[in-house]
RNA sequence: GCCCCGGUAGCUCAGCCGGAUAGAGCAGCCGCCUCCUAAGCGGCAGGUCGGACGUUCGAAUCGUCUCCGGGGCGCCA
């Protein structure tokens, strides 16, 4: 409808300039907005306002001017000139109304359209370290990507989600060790120092109690060869440690507990996320892009093009040349490759599988970390806005009104999965995506456990249940549903126009929340659509004798039912039948 | 010091590619179930849009400066 105007008043422009009336050189950009108030009509533009100084003209004389070369239209009821200038379109219900139709045939697709132009996208979300289980910081972003990735489907993206596992590197050696100096504190290895720099929680004591449950004394070894590492500080003896371990096991045994650690929280992972509703088409393993050789190949393609130099005994790739602050070591000196040079190896392989646009959700303190990512794409000859970062900002976790502070090394946090069992998968999805990701979040636990059914989202779920429990009264009233005996013309009072309105709002709502990557965009317009429902409930009765009437109503309130379905299939949610 | 995000009602937040009297939820107060689920509805009250200056016919929205809060600036991942 919105278009349907703007193509109206910009023919009409065309004609007038066409016709000498107007400066030919007038670039008019049309806006047509929803009224904010009703008494304004029912949709407005500003044009006249942005065209009156550069055509040199009073903004309500242009402004009629137009209205006067408006082409007549069966949709559009009147036309009038309010305030400094603005024109508002009044429209015929029956061509509002007719929305119910076009959400009838199109069922679960509806809103649907092709912006995207099948556009192959990976969309990459979480990728958190599989070093501990999932927090409720994670949460978010699961909530966050999970939802782009079906708002971005509904606007006709060709979206493919991965999750980027980083099996390699330092910190799954502490992970490693972390397990295995629990187990043989298990075995009856005492004095053990349990460094503070190795992962503390109680998951770590879980899976140390299954290798040695499973395994009994195979991995132990005397504590006191443990004595006396070297180093001039935690991270420096860390690292000694989990040489001492790799030489103390042998390769294949240290194998081992490295793989049965990080496939254990893996699985884990897999597991909390299944249960959140939030969907992967692959799980990518860092690993693997090492052990195919793709990171010494980035590497060595970044060298080849001479964006990388040797300083202090490590190799530098020079992202100053694009933009970054400084340049960045993709080999450290002791020749291991950094989780960056692998990150590098990773955008390439997603390029490489022909993915066209990349879109990567990480959490706002790896901000700092775009631009070398993005300096590497341009320094292998990529397109820089091929990388699309979205961060999303912390989420604060608050009990009994104080701040909870969270670390995962000190195994203290609230899990994900803890959160869900305490407010629910639904609840806490709708949450979630209530903010807009770069909004700072308080989540206060505390105010989602007791009262989680004051939660906005049994508000939208309960909208829908109360439709589907007015079809199920319908038999008892000893009533039929008969859509083609539905007059539309009918409904026409204010409840039901509003209701239109908002159902005439859902096509241009998916367009505007998958261009500008918001999904809270449409949490709260599920709120307005619940809420106009609701008044509409309280205030008219559905079931009524006049069949015409009834059955106009029903197929309003059943169009309903439909667009909240899809609302909250877009966000994760579940739409119930009953409550 | 540099970079990113935020500062709108008592609280939590929408609105921000400039537009008509600044919105919602929660909390507070007053009403509404002989009627399709009261997890609901109607109403009242509540705001220097952090501050200053600038651009503009018009600024919560754009620009500059500034104050406050959060985060980031490793041969960690």
């Amino acid at each position: 409808m919105k278009q349907q105007i703007a193509t109206l008043l910009s023919s009409a422009i065309a004609r007038l300039q066409a016709d000498g009336r107007l400066p030919a050189e007038l670039q008019p950009r049309i806006q047509v907005e929803n009224a904010r108030n009703k008494a304004h009509g029912d949709l407005a533009s500003n044009v006249a306002l942005m065209l009156a100084k550069p055509a040199g003209m009073n903004p309500r004389e242009l402004a009629q001017l137009i209205v006067d070369a408006l082409a007549p239209d069966p949709a559009v009821k009147s036309v009038n000139i309010a305030g400094p200038g603005f024109i508002n379109f009044f429209i015929e219900n029956a061509a509002l109304s007719d929305v119910i139709s076009v959400i009838e045939q199109a069922g679960c697709s509806f809103g649907h359209c092709d912006a995207g132009k099948k556009e192959k996208v990976i969309l990459e979300y979480v990728s958190a370290n599989p070093t501990g289980p999932l927090h409720v910081g994670h949460g978010r972003g699961a909530a966050y990507g999970d939802a782009l990735r079906r708002l971005l489907g509904a606007a006709g993206y060709d979206v493919h989600s991965e999750y980027y596992v980083n099996d390699a590197g330092r910190q799954m050696d502490i992970l490693a060790v972390s397990v295995w100096l629990r187990y043989l504190d298990l075995a009856g290895e005492a004095g053990i120092a349990f460094p503070p720099n190795a992962y503390q929680g109680d998951y770590i004591w879980d899976i140390a109690a299954t290798l040695h449950r499973e395994h009994g004394d195979d991995y132990r070894v005397t504590a006191l060869d443990l004595d006396s590492l070297p180093g001039d500080d935690d991270e420096a003896k860390m690292d000694a440690l989990i040489a001492r371990a790799r030489e103390l096991l042998g390769e294949e045994k240290y194998a081992f507990v490295h793989h049965l650690a990080h496939s254990t929280l893996v699985d884990y992972i897999r597991d909390d996320l299944n249960e959140f509703r939030v969907e992967y088409d692959a799980w990518f393993s860092e690993k693997s892009l090492m052990d195919s050789g793709a990171v010494d190949a980035a590497v060595e393609k970044l060298r080849a093009s001479g964006h990388v130099y040797e300083k202090d005994g490590a190799w530098w790739f020079r992202s100053t040349d694009f933009g970054d602050e400084k340049d960045r070591v993709v080999v450290r000196d002791n020749g291991v490759k950094t989780y960056f040079a692998s990150d590098i190896a990773y955008h390439l392989n997603k390029q490489e599988r022909g993915f066209e646009h990349m879109i990567d959700i990480w959490g706002a303190d790896h901000h700092g970390y775009v631009p070398r990512v993005r300096a590497a794409m341009q320094a292998l000859g990529q397109n820089p806005d091929s990388l699309e970062v979205l961060l999303v900002q912390f989420a604060v976790l608050y009990r009994g009104g104080k701040k909870i502070p969270m670390s995962t090394r000190s195994g203290e946090f609230v899990t994900l999965r803890e959160l869900r069992h305490e407010v629910g998968t639904d609840a806490a999805r709708f949450f979630y995506v209530m903010r807009k990701a770069e909004q700072h979040m308080d989540f206060d636990l505390d105010l989602a456990k007791s009262q989680s059914n004051e939660n906005p989202v049994y508000y939208v779920q309960y909208a829908h249940a109360r439709i589907a429990s007015v079809f199920r009264q319908l038999g008892d009233k000893g009533f039929v549903y008969a859509r083609d005996e539905a007059d539309l013309a009918r409904l026409d009072n204010d409840a039901e126009q509003s209701l239109i309105d908002q159902l005439n709002r859902y096509p241009e709502l998916i367009r505007s929340a998958a261009a500008k990557r918001e999904p809270h965009q449409i949490a709260y317009f599920l709120r307005e659509t619940a809420q106009a429902f609701h008044s509409y409930y309280n205030a008219h009765q559905f079931l009524v004798n006049d069949a015409g009437l009834r059955n106009a109503r029903l197929a309003l309130i059943k169009a309903t039912q439909q667009v909240i379905a899809n609302g909250l299939d877009l966000l994760g949610v579940s739409a119930p039948e009953t409550m």
